[in-house]
DNA sequence: AACAAGTTGTTTTTT
DNA sequence: ACAACTTGTT
């Protein structure tokens, strides 16, 4: 393709370009943090006090200053908020701010360890496993060993996984983990064992990296391999860490890695909202950071811009009762406001009702729905409210949340794509060739067996070809042969394979999935527009893995855009987020704080900081609302109680109110 | 008898 | 969507 050039703008020198008022623009912390570029800084940023914009501002003065965007490393939680932080700086300096290095860990993990990873015995071509494909391994190895039919019932593939996970993210052993935290599965120790180096070495050996390895390997490369170390170091002069309180000691130490020539980092996080431990992250590593680096500059942000002062008097109480003391209380000049309210309904449905007909009356008086959300702490706690809304036709999108079943056509789709990237993807294999009709397991493990003889994908797909065949499936496979052998082709663009793949899948998805058949296929229509977007497969393998196409655009279609959407979403997925109005729904001791959660005080802790980050997601209103005597199957208990967290707090604070029906006054029609 | 497919009860939070 | 169990096919 031909390229026009823009020459550059001559009207003015970088200097006199970009004016940008700092000083007029932030408070005096948020100057002092944004204008200390070198050295290790830590920022304690509380909720709402513009950290956001502290750290845009930041980036915008490095540019400003002479350092070559490139230079500039920023790490977040999710690879949206990295993107929408460089956008507000390049509108800032006037130019592009692209080239800053940004995303979460584990995408920058695997841009680095796809270029520097030989050290380490890493083929440059490795495949990503995401959580459900790390699953699929687990569970294979473990039928593989015969622990699928033993007498005893051995854990689930996800539990087996969650261990070998938590072990890595908190550095323990796994007889350690076990024992301090896992002690019903200790009669299977030397099983599980015995599988965690299985499965270690099944990666190994087909080039798969998991989303701990990813971590894993580039502590190991920066704390191992000094000349990398020193070379990235020297790349990446200026390090910038958003959520540092929900990084375990891992990232730590890839931290330090990178900071190895110059200790340019600054850390910003909130103790007090540190709500990630089930992956490894420990709030009291905010305060090892002083210790990381030596001569730490520690900066607290706590002027909160977002909330009223009822609001924000609610979630200082909320905090206040934690035993260990955090380091701050947030303040805020937004004096007047409505005071949170406490919303007592009969049942889920009920509380349902009240939460539509109160979103109607606000959108009444001139809310829009996208200013408006309704938080929880598990994704099927508003099974009963998504219900409600659709009776009212009120557009919602969900985020957060487990969403594998919306996703299980997308994967299909991906298994043949890494069937053509790698030959000896078992999972893969199986999972494609599950999708033929008459073909199950045990055909589907003897094909696997016959097809990875083969040295690379021509040749595996001509085995396919040479397969004995009989029975039901014998034309399908040979169709799924035929499939392969077109798409491997390398001069096929990576859309078009996609395409073909997709022709050929559709008529399966529509035989399993009669029902919901059209949103599916539209996923796909997506996900090929998605796909067309990339010139190699490696390349949009991984970006599947790290950061899959997060909502499914059958439900968003069907609504009226015009008026946005209310947002549903699980408290983990709203993090950083805010609006006008949020409710948080399911306020039941055993549901919040989880009944799965009350092992131990850490736990309960956890739960607390939770509720924190919840309620200081509200700017005007707030509403906290619990079912009373609702029937919890998973327990079999009966729950009645709100929320510990809210026992006890004077009406100051929380306001009380009931729900009741609209009594009967005898009219009819 | 071996294998595939259909049925039923559960599901924390996520890169 | 998974897992354990039951029923149906070759």
């Amino acid at each position: 393709m031909e390229t026009y050039t823009l020459r550059r703008r001559a009207d003015a020198t970088p200097q006199e370009r970009y004016r940008i008022d700092y000083a007029g623009e932030l408070n005096e912390s948020q100057y002092l943090a944004a204008t200390t570029l070198e050295g290790p800084v830590l920022v304690i940023a509380g909720a709402g006090s513009g950290k956001t914009r502290t750290l845009t501002y930041r980036v915008a003065r490095l540019v400003e200053s002479g350092v070559p965007p490139g230079q500039v490393l920023l790490l977040t939680f999710t690879r949206k908020a990295a993107e929408e932080m460089l956008a507000r700086a390049s509108v800032l300096v006037g130019g592009s701010c692209d080239r800053v290095a940004g995303g979460t860990f584990h995408s920058f993990a695997n841009t680095v360890l796809r270029r520097h990873g030989r050290p380490l015995g890493l083929t440059p071509a490795f495949t990503i496993l995401d959580r459900s494909d790390a699953e699929d391994v687990v569970n294979l190895l473990r039928a593989r060993a015969g622990l699928d039919r033993k007498e005893r019932r051995f854990p689930r593939k996800g539990a087996i996984l969650n261990v070998f996970s938590m072990a890595v993210n908190r550095s323990l052993s796994v007889p350690a983990l076990v024992e301090e935290d896992y002690g019903h599965l200790a009669d299977h120790l030397d099983d599980l064992l015995r599988l965690q180096d299985a499965y270690a070495a099944y990666k190994r050996e087909q080039g798969l990296v998991d989303y701990d390895d990813l971590l894993v390997l580039l502590r190991d490369l920066l704390c191992g391999h000094t000349d990398v170390a020193a070379q990235l170091s020297r790349t990446y002069r200026y390090v910038m860490v958003d959520e540092y309180q929900d990084t375990n000691s891992i990232q730590a130490e890839i931290v330090r890695g990178l900071a190895v020539e110059h200790a340019n980092v600054m850390a910003v996080g909130d103790d007090s909202q540190s709500i990630y431990s089930f992956r490894g992250a420990n709030f009291r590593n905010i305060m090892d950071f002083e210790r990381l680096f030596p001569g730490t500059q520690t900066i607290t942000l706590d002027e909160n811009y977002r909330s009223t002062q009822p609001i924000l008097q609610l979630a200082n109480a909320v905090i206040d009762r934690a035993p260990e003391k955090y380091t701050k209380i947030l303040h805020t000049r937004r004096i007047d406001g409505t005071r949170p309210m406490l919303v007592q309904c009969a049942d889920e449905e009920t509380q349902a009702r009240f939460v539509s007909q109160r979103i109607l009356e606000l959108r009444e008086e001139g809310l829009s729905l996208d200013a408006m959300a309704v938080l929880f702490r598990s994704s099927y706690h508003s099974f009963d409210l998504e219900l409600e809304l659709q009776r009212h036709d009120i557009p919602f999108v969900k985020r957060g949340g487990f969403k594998f079943m919306e996703t299980a056509h997308v994967k299909d789709v991906l298994a043949h794509l890494r069937l053509l990237a790698n030959p000896r993807d078992a999972v893969s294999w199986h999972r494609v060739l599950l999708l033929l009709g008459g073909l199950g397991p045990k055909t589907a493990h003897d094909v696997y067996a016959h097809v990875s003889q083969a040295g690379d994908v021509r040749d595996a797909i001509a085995r396919l070809g040479t397969y004995p065949r009989h029975g039901a499936y014998s034309k399908e496979l040979g169709r799924l042969a035929e499939l392969l052998a077109e798409t491997t082709l390398e001069e096929l663009p990576v859309d078009e394979k996609v395409g073909r793949i997709v022709g050929f899948y559709v008529p399966m998805l529509r035989h399993r999935h009669p029902e919901d058949f059209p949103k599916r296929e539209k996923d796909l229509e997506h996900f090929l527009t998605i796909a067309a977007r990339y010139r190699s497969l490696d390349a949009l393998l991984a970006d599947m893995a790290l950061e899959p196409p997060s909502d499914s655009v059958g439900d968003v279609l069907a609504a009226d855009l015009d008026e946005g959407l209310l947002t549903l979403s699980t408290i983990h997925s709203a993090k950083g987020l805010e609006w006008q109005a949020v409710f948080v729904i399911g306020m039941v001791d055993g549901r919040f704080p989880s009944l799965y959660n009350l092992r131990s005080d850490d736990e309960v802790e956890e739960e607390r900081r939770l509720l924190y980050v919840a309620v200081t997601r509200a700017k005007e209103h707030l509403y906290l609302s619990y079912p009373i005597d609702i029937y919890d199957r998973a327990t079999g208990m009966v729950l009645g109680k709100p929320s510990r967290f809210l026992e006890g707090l004077p009406s100051a604070v929380l306001t009380g109110l009931q729900v009741v029906e609209e009594p009967d006054d005898g009219e009819s029609y």
